[in-house]
DNA sequence: ATCCGATGTGTGACCGGTAACACTCACGTC
DNA sequence: GACGTGAGTGTTACCGGTCACACATCGGAT
């Protein structure tokens, strides 16, 4: 049992707790500080012990500037995101956030203005004079392509949801595969065409859930109307969706994400149009009040929780082992049959 | 017209370049590039660019771990954020990380796992030991309140829709003054009552449109029913709004968010009470959906944009300024009338 | 008795910048 | 001609840690 000083040592002036002020009041080196710090296995318990009793009595906090400068490592990574309100994003950011926080890690969010290539040099140059281990880039754009792959031959990188997959190692819901189960899901209904309404022209996300609907289609042999195009927003799909429901023929529709699916929704009750039993309707992402739409909407759930963790730890494996492992991670998302699909009523 | 290296500089070894290469290859001393790059006045023109170039050309990024150490100020700001998948929340989070980002200032997110005050410590732990210069918390509970309080006291921190608005500067969404003015709405439009479903116990958002459906209340002098309690989720708007359907005289509801609302909706649908012809129902934050809902939603729209760059200007403004000032800045909340509120059918 | 290795601890340089201060030089003033 | 002044630049210490290495002590093998 050790004296100690009364536990909320004033510390005389304002000036923090350092290493110094420790080492002192235990008797021992800078060194023996340190070591104890970062649980150096040759300190005796006795000095261990010593060290840390007075480290909790005196609050001492470690300057992790200080450390990051003398290491090199800052422990925090770095994230580039485009667009955190919408849903996907925010979850995937929510997702990143939380697992690295598990692991131990900061995280620095930097928002990406524009998706132009000046506006993510600018970023990219910011994050990398921040001193960040690695970064992580939620770039659902092609465009940003290019500049991240610059970037990469500074700083280990994990893309997500990018077309990047080719250069550096890359996290990404599988969109073609649960594209496809959508589809698949409403040709085993009995629809003998499923229409597709697509996300905007550059975004990965949207290529490969257009990819998977038109493979769907392949595969059943059915034929493949021309998809519509959506900026991914609820107006969008409202819009097009009263375009839409003009076309006598449309029995089944596969919307590229929800809020446009919501929109559509909305657009065929206007005009009329029975959900689902003149229209089927397959949305994409499971946004919280899917199961709450008029009618709850069948949709794909992607496990955003799992492509956080998968994009943080595929950094930390950079970061440790200097060849990194090549490869993509694709997490999949869960087909959630709710009430907008259903056979149509004559199959034709 | 200076003669430079070529531009591409291999810089020999691996190493990257630092303040001393830049210093020789101009042929000036390290203070000197330092003033370069922190614009002081004192140094000649010519000088400048000669040391400006030989940057450029070497590629040069300063590190700004050292800096920090040297200065004692990171630049960065810390946020600790509680579930950033809900709406609100998400929005705030993305309203703090763009205006961060123009004021040029990195952000340091942390997660809260609980509301605990063990994992309150924790996190708030963690963000002091890692050097930012200030903390933003998103604290929406009242138990968070005491830990926060704890952390002001070593460094500026701003607090976010919470009820530390007595001991900390505060921004918020003007709660109250929303709520008043959905019920006032309401009661414009004819209803002699107006329910309520609340949010959960312990969130200051929660009491404070409570407060608010109460006031506005108050001062018609209608009754004041007790209002029922939900969790924020769609879900659990749902349940308790079958609950509410049963309730012959209820003409006018507000409910404390639209996912509750979007559940409401449902729930009354189901139970064949039409919006709004038999039942007004006015919402709280105008969720994407909100617009498209069946009928559209008349709800209130914080501007969360706005939040995020008052409570980063709040936080500088202490940075700078070392007695804060010691406010309140809240955030209005504008009514969006659509088509989910009308006036009673037989005005009672 | 000597040398060895393992264990525990301390010393000095270093990470990459910035701040305080010192110095030189040209200019204008008395 | 001595002196103060301000512009422009360099010197040195310092921020708070870590790393490589040196050193002392001790038990056991030779």
């Amino acid at each position: 049992m050790t004296t100690l000083d009364p536990p909320a040592e004033p510390s005389a002036t304002d000036r923090p707790v350092v290493m110094a002020d420790v080492a002192k009041a235990a008797g021992v080196s800078l060194q023996t500080v340190s070591r104890v710090l970062n649980a150096h296995p040759r300190v005796s318990l006795e000095t261990r012990q010593r060290v840390q009793a007075v480290m909790r009595a005196l609050e001492y906090r470690p300057n992790s500037t200080a450390r990051a400068l003398a290491t090199g490592r800052t422990r925090s990574i770095g994230v580039v995101t485009f667009d955190a309100t919408r849903y996907g994003p925010a979850s995937t950011l929510s997702g990143i956030i939380n697992a690295a926080g598990e692991a131990g890690y900061l995280l620095t969010v930097v928002p990406l203005p524009g998706t132009d290539r000046l506006s993510a040099r600018a970023t990219v140059d910011r994050l990398s004079r921040s001193s960040v281990d690695g970064i992580i880039a939620i770039a659902p754009q092609q465009e940003l392509a290019h500049s991240l792959y610059g970037l990469a031959q500074q700083l280990p990188v994990v893309a997500l949801d990018s077309s990047l997959e080719e250069y550096v190692p890359a996290v990404a819901v599988d969109e073609f595969e649960g594209a496809r189960q959508a589809t698949r899901h409403l040709l085993e209904l009995g629809h003998s065409t499923v229409h597709h309404l697509a996300g905007p022209t550059g975004w990965v996300a949207a290529r490969e859930r257009t990819e998977g609907w038109r493979a769907a289609a392949a595969e059943a042999k059915t034929s493949v109307p021309d998809p519509l195009i959506g900026d991914w927003t609820t107006e969008s799909g409202y819009r097009l969706g009263r375009e839409l429901a003009r076309d006598p023929d449309l029995t089944a529709l596969f919307v590229a994400n929800d809020e446009m699916a919501l929109g559509v929704l909305r657009a065929l009750h206007e005009s009329g149009r029975r959900v689902p039993e003149d229209v089927s309707v397959v949305g994409f992402d499971d946004i919280p009040a899917a199961a709450y739409l008029a009618p709850p909407l069948t949709t794909l759930r992607p496990d955003f929780a799992e492509v956080g963790r998968e994009s943080v730890s595929a950094l930390l494996h950079q970061l440790d082992h200097d060849p990194p492992s090549w490869q993509t991670v694709r997490v999949p998302a869960s087909l959630i049959v709710r009430h907008s699909t259903s056979s149509p009523r004559r199959p034709s």
